[in-house]
Order: structure tokens, then C-alpha cells, then sequence
RNA sequence: GGGCGAUUAGCUCAGUGGUAGAGCGCUUCCUUCACACGGAAGAGGUCGCAGGUUCGAUACCUGCAUCGCCCACCA
């Protein structure tokens, strides 16, 4: 037990990964997933090669979603509240409408609200937790951390008061992205904007007095016609621009109009903003509901008034008029339109495709509105953020990533950081109600501070108001690495394992996440918050679309995990993590990777099998490898280049090729060739013992080759097999922290040797394919071989020969003649001869032979082409040119051979 | 309006400046004592289109097409 938590006493350099906290309402999801797979791999591995490994998990509070899903349950669970509902159904008052303006956290107030969430976070929360280890993550859960737990909320405060105090954080009242449903300010990254479908409205503004210069290309000199996709909002007009060299316009400016339905007169004023050849050239200006036309307002001097008519419901205020006031503002727009109608000053309305910004939790459209916020001043920190990723001090993984990092955290805004929510870290700022003192009112009252005033600091009073709104969740988030850590104390976590190593997570939260971790960890650490940033695809369904629960198209990861088995399930996952590429998932995969579970469990029991009725058992175990065979110098070789090339992978998080590597490995080396081999030799009893010991060897570097992508069972196997010492190697009593393979040596001799047997053996096989020759038939075989070191290595391991191809006999040699009425395959080291006893089929042999002819011939007279160019002799580099030469003579060769073949079966069927 | 990515076997995807690979599916043969969730042998691709660089391009460059993302205050 504690296998997961980091050694105390190791001296080995530190290993350590903060998990991208899910939300506490959440459920495992195929991104969650993928994201939790590919850390993990990373944990077991560097955990299993010595390091001092540590993966912190936790879960974040999620404000407005946790708030929304919990207000949800709530009300639907209280009959009050639900007969409210349906009342409001009844008098057809849309369930949303009614939500915006009742919301249930209102009706049961602050307190009372806030314990229910943390009743439920208690009761449901645990829940990803959960899913997350039963997808075998192996993070240490004994510092499992949620983002408003004590310590966070202590590093929280710290941070907010620090940046106050150094004028990095500030209040400001302007117009900012209101979400009318969840009731709170959102930042600029959590509007989505999202293309619609809409009209563009021309209405027409009466002049209060005619333009006396007159008739300027059709427009009627009595109005200004401007055109708007948000009728509604003209009750809140506050001027109407054109551009400053808009000769159309050039009289206008200066000039007023009544703005219809009420009862304001407003100016025509130029602004260079203004696009002359969109619409009618002439815009409405309305400061408080559009963003585009506030920096016109505060452009001019004085500035245009700002009137606000939607009020934080999305209904609009009296100020728009008593006709309008408390109706919803698209309501309202129908009812502006259709006066506008009546008195004859709408000129036309056109289809118009335009964005407009939506919530990212509730997709409710928001409403640009003028309130009093909280921001940070983000531009000194992004400065720094974007040097250390210039400089390399981090680097993101896929390359690709930087640009979109650079690109945003060039252009970035200040950050609205205040949340009219309830749920999350109340703002640690409170407000002096009297304000006695000059040094107090030049404050305006305002108070910042890590604990709870008692009195005022500046006049004394003791009647403080603290801050009602909360702050952002990626505020908390942003200081996940070193809050998790201890911070702000000074604790030895922090020492050990900041900066983490890398920070493994989706592109879709760069912004929101990785940005604002990098900028905070270098202002309050001193230093980044991880060295690498690994990157990795979003998953999508099989048709490359996003996974929606709209779209019914979700696949669900412990559905796969019931289904296949958590192995196969992580195995896909790896096997899918391409750089820079989204995932389609494809469930077929995932059973085509449980068939390899089941591979690796037959090939250990019947390796088991073997050991477990061997009379010498224990000296299995008890002595190191000793190759004493070629087959198993030769696994022993591969095994070590797989070894290399899955470290190297992993070092470069090429995950899909780690993964591939070991299956091609331990299926088609280990299994098809090794296996099937040692069949023939634990037979043997001379070279049983080594035999057993090998397979044993190589067996349990395969499992821990492949344990950090299948962790169950590789555990479970390892557990029942004896294990084979290796030069002082203390054994461990788990998989998990027994030692990662490291490179060992190749054996160039033995691959090359152990070729001519696969040669040997896939020639045969061939033919026999090929020609359909029924395994009962047991064939005769001659091969003539073109080295004298070939012949040796053949005949030497004739026994391989026959039993991996089922003949009966086998003549090598290099004089070898081919027998009359065979079947030939010609390989580069030898050709090899069939006798099928009298049965072969002298046409299907012929166009077989044809076939395998017409195949090199096509080579050939590439290859001919190439080499008679004198360009490629010339500019080519010498060895390309030679091995182009040498293989071109082969292929010569090989033809000839095949020739001849038909040439000779040509001859004996003649003769028949 | 900017930016990014994709386009390779029927499907899902790797990949490389020197005549293309995997998994699944398909065809044929095989229940031989680890495994039919298996074994063996096959079929199947002018690597989106058009130019260019190069001795040589699927790979590098340019343009185009289709699809998909991200960013953006054109009402």
C-alpha cells in the first residue's frame, strides 16, 4: 500500500504532475479520460524508472456550473417551487423567463443556498473521484485537493491582496458580458460566440429639422435610416453616427433626430469607426448594451450619455418606457418593431447572418451591460508569460500551440474577475459604510484584506460591508500548481515538486487554464509552473463530431470500460493520442486491443504452464538469463530495441507509438516467433532450463514494458509469475514500482542469423498459402542457399524450420538443384523448393510464379528508369546509388530464378 | 475578416525526400497439445486537385477545393 505516494527518503530527482481538476459535479467523460490515461502512463513510467514521482489530484469547484446544476436539483426537488413552475407553464411564461427572474437560490438566500451546495458536493461530489480510479489512475489521493477547500482559499486571498495592493487588480464600472440567466458578469473567454441566422432591421430617425443642402444620392434629406439587428436596444440611443468623409452624410452631422417611440432628441455625430458601405452607412449608437458603441461614447467629449433599458434579468427597465418596461427584451423587440410599423418608420427588414456572444454554461445570449466590477490588469503578467515560452523555459507540446498562445496572450484584455454568483471564494474586499475620513473617502471606503476587518483601517467605523460577489473559478484555478502544493506556506512540497514536470491537457483550455497558470506561477513562484505543456486532441465521435449529450452522440468511458475492460479501453486511448491530430473514436479499436489482453494472458499461462510443471522450479527463478540459443539471443534483441524505442516515445510523448511498439512486440515477435520456437526447445534438456528462464525474462519485461498503459493486467500476471533476477535487482512485491526496462545491448549476429530462419520459414509458408496445400499435406522442401553462413545457420535450426512450416523434410545446401515438379519461392538469401509428392498443381504454381515475376519485373523497370538516369548517378547521393545498384542486381537475380522455375515446370508438363 | 489543422487501403488512423504501414473489415485455408478474442496466406491505395523546388515528392513550397476548429467590437 502507498505505492502512489512519492517516497519521502528517495534521493532521485522529482517527477510530479497536478491533474487538471474535473468539475466536482462531474462525470467521466471520454476527454477526462483520455487526459487521465495519458498522465497516468507518464506516472507509471517515470515511477517504475526511479524517480520521485508525485500526481496530485483534485477537483475544482466549477462556480456557475456546479451553481446551476445543484440550483437545478434543488428546485426541482422543492413542491413549492415546483408548483410555482407550472404555474408560471401554465400562463405560458417560459420556464427560462421565469427562472431569470425567480431564480431558487433567492428565494432561500445566501446562507442557506451555500450549506445546500456543500451538502451536496459532500454526498455527489466523490463521484469523478471515483471513475477517475477506476480508470486506474495512480495519483496520490492522500493529497487530493479541491479548489475551496481551506488552503486554497487561504493562497486565493493572498493572491487578490497581493495584486491590490500593487494595483494589478482594480474596480471599474463599464460594460461588461451579462449572462441575464446565471445573473452574473462573465469574462470576454466565457462568451461563445455562435452565427445565426437574423435580420438586419433599417428603421428610420425623423430629423428634427431638415437638412437644407439637398438630395445626396436618393437618401430622403427629412430621415436618417440606419440599419441594426437589435431593434429593441434603440430605445437606449444615445447618438446615430457616420462616418466623418461620408459625403451622403456630410450635412447630417451635427444635426438631431427624434428618436422614435420616445421622446429624446439625440445628435448625428461622425465617428471614423463607422463603415460607410455596410447597411445604410448611418449606425445607431447605444453605449450601455454594445461594446463597439461605448468606445465611440467615451471616444467623444464629453462623452455620449449611457442609458441603460435592459435591466440584469434581460427585461427592460423603466427607462424605456412604460409600454416596454418589464418585458423581456426579445419580447420587446417584436413590440418595438411593430410600433415602429404603425408609425411607418420601418423601411425594410433583410436576412442577416451575424454572431452573437452566448454563455458558455447556460448558452442564454448575454446582454452587454454596465456594472461595477472587479478586474486584473493581466498585461504585466502576459508580458512574462510570453517570454518564458520565447525562451524555451517552457515548452508546448505539439510546437503548433505556441502560436495560439502567443497570438491570444498578445491581444489580451484585462481579466473581469468578479462573479455575481454564490458559489466560489467571496471576495476578500469590504466597504466602509461611513466613510468618516478624508484618507477613507479618497479609498471610497474600499478595503482589502487576508482576514475579516473588524473596523474600518482608514475612519475607525465599524459598520463594513464585505463584497457580495465571488471571483472567477480560473482565479483559483490559475494557482492550482502551487496551492495544491502547500502555498502559501512554505512547504516541503513545494520544494520537492514545484515546478511540476509537465501539464498534460486539452487545447481547449489554454486560454482559460495554462495562461493564466503560467502568468501567476511566475509572479508568485518566481517560476513556471511546469516545463513542458503536453497538448493533447479533443475526442470526437467516429463521424469527427464533438461530443454533445444534444447530439445523442456521446460515448460513454465506463461503458467502454464495462464493455471491454479497462485495459483495452486506456490502451486505445494511448494508441489514439496522436500529436496534433483530434481523436475519432472508434470502438472497434477498443475490441481489437481487448484481443491483445487476451493474447498476453494465453501466452503467460502457457508460459506458466510450463514453469509450473517443471521438477526445477525454484532454479528458474533464482539464476539471470543466459542466451544459450539463437532464438533466444534474438528476442533478447529485440527486446531491447523495443525497449529503447518505447522509452525514447514516451521522453517525447509520442504515446500512439509507445503503444504500438509494445504490440507489435510482445504479438508478433514475443508470441509468433519466440513462443512458437521455445515450443520445440523446452523439449529439449539442454536447453530447457535457459529456454523457461528466457520466456520467463522476457515475459516480465513485456508487462513492465507495458504496464503503465495496462496496469491491471500486467499487475495480475506479474503477481503470479516467478521473476527473474537481474544482476542484484531487489524484487519488488508489485508491478508498480518493480524497475522499468532500460536499453540493453542489441545482438546484431543474432538478428541477422535468426533472418534466414524467417526467410526460411515465410518462403515455405508462402507456397504453401499461395497453392493452397492443406496442412495434412507435409511437404518436402529443398533450399538452396546463397551463403555458406546461411546454410550453416538452416541447418543448424532445422528443427525451427519444420516445425514452423510443418514439413517433413528439409534439404539445405548450396549445390542444391530444384527438384523436378516443385514450387519455388526465391528470397534474397535463398531460394527455397517445394515437393509436393506429385500433387502440385503445375498451372497454379506457373501463374503463381507469373504473378511474383510480374511484381519484380514492375520493380525492375522502375529501378532501371532510376539508374540509367544520368541526373540520379550524378546528383544522388553515392550510397543511395549503390544500394539502388545492389538492389536492382538482386531483384535481376530473383527474376532469373523465377524464370528458369517456369521454364523447367514447363518442361514436365510438356512431357506429360 | 484573420489564424490553425485535416485530406493516405472499405472504415479508424500511423508514417517517411528514394517505388506506402497498423488495427478492424474482406477472401482462402486451418479447430496442431497458450490463445478461433487464435494461426497461416492473400486481395485492396496514381497518399484531395493543380503548379513549383529536387536527380527523385505522398512527404518541402505555392495556389485551389472540401471538411473541421479557434480568434475577431463591422452595426
Amino acid at each position: 500500500m502507498g505505492y502512489f505516494k512519492p517516497d519521502p527518503s528517495s534521493k532521485n530527482s522529482a517527477y510530479s504532475i497536478v491533474i487538471p481538476p474535473p468539475n466536482v459535479t462531474g462525470s467521466l467523460h471520454m476527454g477526462h479520460a483520455l487526459n487521465a490515461v495519458l498522465q497516468d502512463v507518464l506516472i507509471r513510467w517515470k515511477r517504475m524508472s526511479g524517480h520521485k514521482v508525485l500526481w496530485v489530484p483534485g477537483t475544482d469547484h466549477a462556480g456557475i456550473a456546479t451553481q446551476n446544476v445543484v440550483e437545478k436539483q434543488l428546485a426541482s426537488e422543492d413542491p413549492m417551487f415546483r408548483t410555482a413552475m407550472n404555474e408560471a407553464k401554465n400562463k405560458n411564461i417560459k420556464e427560462k423567463q421565469f427562472l431569470s427572474q425567480e431564480l431558487y437560490r433567492y428565494k432561500i438566500g445566501r446562507e442557506a443556498f451555500i450549506e445546500k451546495v456543500w451538502k451536496w458536493k459532500a454526498e455527489y461530489g466523490g463521484k469523478i473521484i471515483h471513475q477517475l480510479k477506476r480508470l486506474g489512475a495512480s495519483c496520490d489521493w492522500s493529497r487530493e485537493r479541491f479548489t475551496l477547500d481551506e488552503g486554497l482559499s487561504k493562497a486565493v486571498k493572498e493572491v487578490f491582496v497581493r495584486l491590490y495592493e500593487e494595483g494589478l487588480i482594480y474596480r471599474d464600472n463599464r460594460l461588461i458580458n451579462w449572462c441575464p440567466r446565471c445573473h452574473t458578469a462573465l469574462s470576454d473567454l466565457e462568451v461563445e460566440h455562435e452565427e445565426l441566422e437574423g435580420k438586419l432591421t433599417y428603421i428610420k430617425y425623423q430629423l428634427t429639422s431638415p437638412v437644407s443642402s439637398l438630395s445626396k444620392g436618393g437618401i430622403d434629406e427629412g430621415y436618417i435610416t440606419v440599419a441594426t439587428t437589435r431593434p429593441e436596444t434603440m430605445l437606449g440611443d444615445t447618438a446615430v453616427a457616420v462616418h466623418p468623409d461620408d459625403s451622403r452624410y456630410k450635412d447630417f452631422i451635427g444635426k438631431t433626430v427624434d428618436l422614435p417611440l420616445t421622446k429624446r432628441k439625440i445628435p448625428i455625430i461622425s465617428d471614423n469607426t463607422v463603415d460607410p458601405l455596410f447597411g445604410t452607412g448611418a449606425v445607431k449608437v447605444t453605449p450601455a448594451h454594445d461594446f463597439n458603441d461605448e468606445t465611440i461614447a467615451k471616444r467623444k467629449s464629453p462623452p455620449l450619455e449611457f442609458i441603460t433599458v435592459i435591466g440584469k434579468d434581460g427585461r427592460m427597465t423603466e427607462t424605456a418606457g412604460s409600454r416596454y418596461a418589464g418585458k423581456d427584451r426579445f419580447e420587446c423587440r417584436k413590440i418595438v418593431l411593430e410600433d415602429l410599423k404603425e408609425q411607418d418608420l420601418l423601411e425594410k427588414e433583410e436576412k442577416y447572418k451575424y454572431s452573437i456572444g452566448h454563455c458558455y454554461r447556460c448558452k442564454t445570449s448575454i446582454e452587454p451591460l454596465i456594472t461595477l466590477q472587479w478586474y486584473v490588469n493581466v498585461k504585466p503578467l502576459a508580458r512574462e508569460a510570453i517570454r518564458v515560452v520565447r525562451e524555451r523555459q517552457i515548452r508546448i507540446i505539439p510546437k503548433g500551440w505556441e502560436n495560439t498562445y502567443f497570438a491570444w496572450m498578445e491581444n489580451i484584455r484585462d481579466w473581469c474577475i468578479s462573479r455575481q454568483i454564490w458559489w466560489g471564494h467571496r471576495i476578500p474586499a469590504w466597504y466602509c459604510q461611513e466613510m468618516k475620513s478624508e484618507e477613507c473617502r479618497r479609498k471610497s471606503g474600499v478595503i482589502v484584506s487576508r482576514v475579516t476587518p473588524q473596523k474600518c483601517p482608514y475612519c475607525s467605523s465599524e459598520k463594513l460591508v464585505q463584497d457580495e460577489d465571488v471571483l472567477d473559478t480560473w482565479f483559483s484555478s490559475a494557482l492550482w500548481p502551487f496551492s495544491t502544493l502547500g502555498w502559501p506556506d512554505e512547504t516541503d512540497d513545494l520544494k520537492t515538486f514545484y515546478p511540476t514536470t509537465v501539464l498534460v491537457t486539452g487545447f481547449d483550455i489554454i486560454f482559460f487554464w495554462v495562461a493564466r497558470m503560467i502568468m501567476m506561477g511566475l509572479k508568485f513562484m518566481g517560476d513556471v509552473p511546469f516545463r513542458d505543456v503536453y497538448i493533447h486532441a479533443l475526442v470526437r465521435d467516429i463521424k469527427g463530431q464533438k461530443m454533445s449529450k444534444s447530439k445523442g452522440n456521446v460515448v460513454d468511458p465506463l461503458t467502454m470500460m464495462d464493455r471491454y475492460g479497462t485495459d483495452a479501453f486506456r490502451f486505445t486511448l494511448a494508441a489514439f493520442a496522436a500529436q496534433g491530430r483530434d481523436v475519432k473514436f472508434s470502438e472497434e479499436r477498443v475490441e481489437g486491443y481487448r484481443h491483445f489482453v487476451n493474447k498476453l494472458w494465453n501466452a503467460a499461462r502457457f508460459i506458466m504452464m510450463n514453469i509450473e510443471t517443471n521438477k526445477n522450479q525454484k532454479e528458474i527463478a533464482e539464476r539471470g538469463v543466459e542466451a544459450l540459443n539463437l532464438s533466444s539471443r534474438w528476442i533478447l534483441s529485440r527486446l531491447a530495441t523495443a525497449t529503447d524505442n518505447i522509452n525514447k516515445a514516451l521522453e517525447e510523448y509520442r504515446f500512439n507509438d509507445a503503444a504500438s511498439e509494445i504490440y507489435q512486440f510482445i504479438w508478433h515477435e514475443f508470441c509468433d516467433w519466440y513462443i512458437e520456437m521455445a515450443k520445440s526447445d523446452i523439449k529439449n534438456p539442454n536447453l530447457e532450463m535457459s529456454v523457461l528462464r528466457c520466456l520467463l525474462y522476457t515475459l516480465d519485461n513485456s508487462l513492465r514494458l507495458l504496464h503503465p498503459f495496462m496496469p491491471y493486467v500486467t499487475e495480475e500476471i506479474w503477481q503470479k509469475i516467478p521473476h527473474v533476477r537481474r544482476d542484484g535487482e531487489e524484487i519488488q512485491d508489485t508491478i508498480m514500482i518493480s524497475e522499468y526496462p532500460k536499453s540493453l545491448s542489441r545482438d546484431h549476429q543474432a538478428e541477422e542469423n535468426m533472418s534466414y530462419i524467417i526467410d526460411a520459414v515465410l518462403g515455405i509458408r508462402t507456397i504453401r498459402g499461395e497453392l493452397n496445400v492443406p496442412p495434412s499435406a507435409e511437404l518436402n522442401v529443398s533450399i538452396k542457399s546463397y551463403s555458406r553462413k546461411a546454410e550453416e545457420i538452416l541447418k543448424e535450426n532445422m528443427k525451427y524450420l519444420k516445425k514452423l512450416s510443418n514439413s517433413a523434410d528439409i534439404t539445405i545446401g548450396m549445390e542444391i538443384d530444384k527438384p523436378e515438379g516443385s514450387a519455388t519461392c526465391v528470397k534474397s538469401s535463398m531460394e527455397i523448393y517445394v515437393f509436393l509428392k506429385g500433387v502440385l498443381n503445375i498451372e497454379a504454381e506457373v501463374s503463381r510464379l507469373r504473378k511474383a515475376e510480374k511484381e519484380i519485373e514492375d520493380s525492375i523497370s522502375l529501378l532501371n528508369k532510376k539508374l540509367l538516369d544520368e541526373d540520379f548517378i550524378m546528383r544522388a547521393p553515392k550510397e543511395v546509388v549503390e544500394k539502388e545498384k545492389a538492389k536492382y542486381e538482386e531483384l535481376l537475380r530473383r527474376k532469373e530464378r523465377i524464370l528458369e522455375s517456369i521454364k523447367k515446370l514447363k518442361e514436365v508438363g510438356g512431357e506429360k
